[in-house]
RNA sequence: CGCGGGAUGGAGCAGUCUGGAAGCUCGUCGGGCUCAUAACCCGAAGGUCGCAGGUUCAAAUCCUGCUCCCGCAACCA
């Protein structure tokens, strides 16, 4: 007779391939592998799917660069991305590239069911565009009127773009949010989304380019293509076989709707407001669930590739093996805050609780069980009190790390079966083998603790097992025995007496120094920073600074330079700007002319400070609105590497209005 | 007043929704033990739970105001 399983369909952001991940991306397919494999073990019949997203301008363009096609460059990066995902031991039942043939003809097909149906219409893109960079701009991004990229001067322009009516669908939208509490996880996320986008009104979203060719083109206008959220999302029914005007694959009907989109939170926006709408448009049930978790931050300043702080799976697994980083990064990621990594916290971890808690726990059960009886367990009956608490620990487990599991709380649930093994390590000296031992009247009671032990620690360890699968399976050839199934881990005593453990135990975890551990990450942050193109010398970073790289600009005329008018102004009054963290308003006299200037130097100056001082001005720029004021000219300031700022301040004194030149 | 998050013993965090003796891991100190990977077990020190008010018999938790950090947005003329 076969059991009704009920079906569990859960998936990844998809990842985009302009690069190789980082441990941060890594972490959410992890996340993602621990509640596959925990719902497949509570019977659920899991369809796990995850991929790469590899269209758009930016891989267009590193392709160029690289010189290959952008074909050949995502093929590159995806396989990289996947042997990732396989190095981490993540059990994907399916791993979707947008470039896939089913998922573009999908696309092409929704594009213009929705496009017949009035949803997408024709508009124009506007903005101010540069014809030799082939880019838009906003008005605020133009550098004096110039094309920021090149400097060359940029003309208004529209392009034309296909935008879908968001609004819409969008009370529909409110209703189901408010209706279906569960719908955004963690709920702080919802707030979020209402006050700032839904309720003040959705604008409709641009979802085709002309601007570049790497994409999916539109079947009926095929100088457009489709621009990334329209492409993106729509892979979580592709991928499952969603047919567009048909009734789609078996697997489409038994696994749509989703019951879970997990994602990074900077994506829970497009996943809880544009996803949704899309589907309402496409008249398909909206996913059960989004959880947007947190991230995996660094905790010496921000990863970056010159640094040579980035961190990569493929590096922690050379130093540390895979399932300490499973456990590191599923232990240590809280639930709604961002958690830190670093090469300390990691060694940390993997010596106390890995390597001590649950690795020393293994090796002095099996130790004793062969210096006592020759690797033979057996359950003599011979039980005490103390025994009782260790059972209904070992049994409640299974049932903590669900309740945990339940809520997404993938770190909690690891933390209870870590409890469990600590509670072993108790019973070891609430029993004390050792001294049971020596008593040969004892020897039976002596059998039982090991049994006790050994049966909790097969327990633990298949508990343990859609956290860290390697780990479990070494756990259990040494104690020669099979993973318990989900429904008989609340089970004690189904060790079969008289079994016989390994009599070569190998240590599960080695304890690792610090020191070593960090000679092979300089080694590895050396390698990084030549691949970056950063030359290091020597001991470079204690030495006096350096001098810096200055790089000239094109050369100027006389001419140009006269064009320029510089005065000395005194700022008669400043204040912060309210709106914006880092610009200062200062009323600056110049001469019998007073102007107003806008400055980004908040950080470096306090409004005090400024009052009464006489600076440098470029006053005859063409003024501009920053955050709404306007401002009318350019204090003028030097700036170091690090950012610190000095306002050039006229070396003897001069009136305002004095020319500087 | 753009949006949001955070501030809890030396470090990293939980607890805040649903008020009711301040908890976890690491570190430190002391003790125990010797089966084991200098591991394991017990105990102790260490916190006015960012600041100031308020509600309550009772506030880390609820309300008001403030300070400082961090994201996003904007923007650095």
């Amino acid at each position: 007779m076969e059991k009704i399983r009920k079906r569990y369909y859960m998936t990844t952001a998809i990842a985009y391939t302009s690069g190789k991940p980082h441990i941060g991306n890594t972490y959410e397919i992890v996340l993602a592998d621990a509640i596959a494999r925990f719902h497949r073990e509570q019977g659920y019949d899991v369809f796990f799917q995850t991929g790469t997203d590899e269209h758009g301008q930016k891989i267009e363009l590193k392709a160029q660069e690289k010189g290959v096609t952008p074909k050949e460059f995502v093929d590159d990066v995806a396989g990289q991305i996947k042997e990732i995902w396989d190095l981490m031991n993540t059990s994907y039942d399916k791993f979707i590239r947008t470039t896939d043939d089913y998922h573009e003809r999908e696309v092409q097909k929704i594009f213009k069911k929705l496009y017949e149906q009035g949803d997408i219409y024709k508009g124009y893109y506007e903005g101010m565009y540069c014809t030799p960079c082939e880019s838009f701009f906003t008005e605020s991004q133009l550098v004096d009127g110039k094309c920021p990229d090149c400097g060359r001067p940029c003309t208004p322009a529209k392009e034309e773009a296909y935008f879908f009516k968001m609004s819409k669908y969008a009370d529909r939208l409110i209703e189901h949010i408010n209706t279906h509490p569960e719908f955004i996880q963690p709920v702080s996320r919802k707030n979020e989304m209402m006050n700032n986008f839904l309720l003040p009104g959705l604008q409709d979203l641009c979802v085709s380019r002309t601007s570049f060719t790497w994409g999916i083109p539109v079947s009926f206008d095929p100088k457009h293509v489709t621009y990334v959220w329209l492409d993106a999302l729509t892979n979580y029914i592709t991928g499952i076989g969603y047919d567009c005007g048909g009734v789609g694959t078996e697997l489409f009907q038994k696994m749509w709707p989703a019951d879970l989109h997990l994602i990074g939170k900077d994506i829970i926006r497009f996943h809880t407001i544009y996803w949704p709408i899309f589907l309402m448009a496409l008249d398909v049930p909206l996913p059960k669930q989004v959880f947007g978790h947190p991230w995996l931050l660094q905790g010496d300043g921000k990863m970056s590739k010159s640094k040579g702080n980035v961190i990569y799976a493929d590096d922690l697994v050379k130093l540390f093996g895979v399932d300490a980083v499973r456990y590191f990064v599923l232990h240590e990621m809280p639930f709604e805050n961002d958690g830190v990594i670093t090469w300390e916290l990691l060694v940390e971890r993997l010596n106390s609780e890995l390597a001590n808690t649950l690795g020393n726990l293994v090796n002095r059960t099996i130790s004793m069980s062969n210096k006592y009886f020759g690797g033979v367990i057996a359950d003599k009956g011979v039980t005490d009190t103390m025994d009782e608490d260790l059972k209904a620990v070992v049994t409640g487990t299974i049932v903590k790390v669900a309740e945990k599991m339940d809520k997404l709380r993938v770190a909690d649930s690891l933390t209870e079966i870590f409890n469990l093994f600590k509670r072993c390590n108790k019973y070891i000296d609430e029993t004390m083998p050792w001294a049971l031992a020596k008593d040969e009247a004892q020897q039976d009671r002596l059998s039982t603790v090991l049994y006790n032990l050994v049966e909790a620690i097969t327990i633990g360890a298949s508990i343990l097992e859609s956290f860290m699968p390697e780990t479990t399976e070494r756990i259990l050839k040494q104690l020669n025995t099979e993973k318990r199934d989900y429904e008989v881990m609340d089970q004690f005593g189904l060790y079969p007496s008289g079994n016989k453990v390994t009599d070569t135990p190998e240590i599960l975890f080695a304890r690792l120094k610090m020191e070593d551990v960090m000679v092979e990450v300089e080694k590895l942050q050396a390698e990084q920073k030549a691949a970056a193109g950063i030359v290091e010398e020597a001991p470079a970073e204690e030495e006096a600074a350096e001098d810096i790289h200055v790089e000239l600009k094109e050369e100027i005329s006389f001419e140009d330079f006269g064009k320029m008018q510089f005065a000395v102004g005194e700022i008669i009054s400043c204040e912060a700007v309210k709106k914006s963290k880092k610009l200062l308003c200062s009323q600056v006299k110049v001469g019998d002319r007073t102007i107003q200037v806008v400055s980004g130097i908040k950080a470096a100056y306090s409004p005090e400070e400024m009052k009464g001082k006489k600076v440098m001005v470029l006053i005859n720029l063409k003024p501009a609105k920053l955050a709404g004021m306007l401002s009318e000219g350019m204090i003028l300031c030097a700036e170091d590497a690090e950012g610190n700022l000095s306002l050039m301040t006229p070396e003897r004194p001069m009136p305002s209005g004095a020319e500087i030149c």
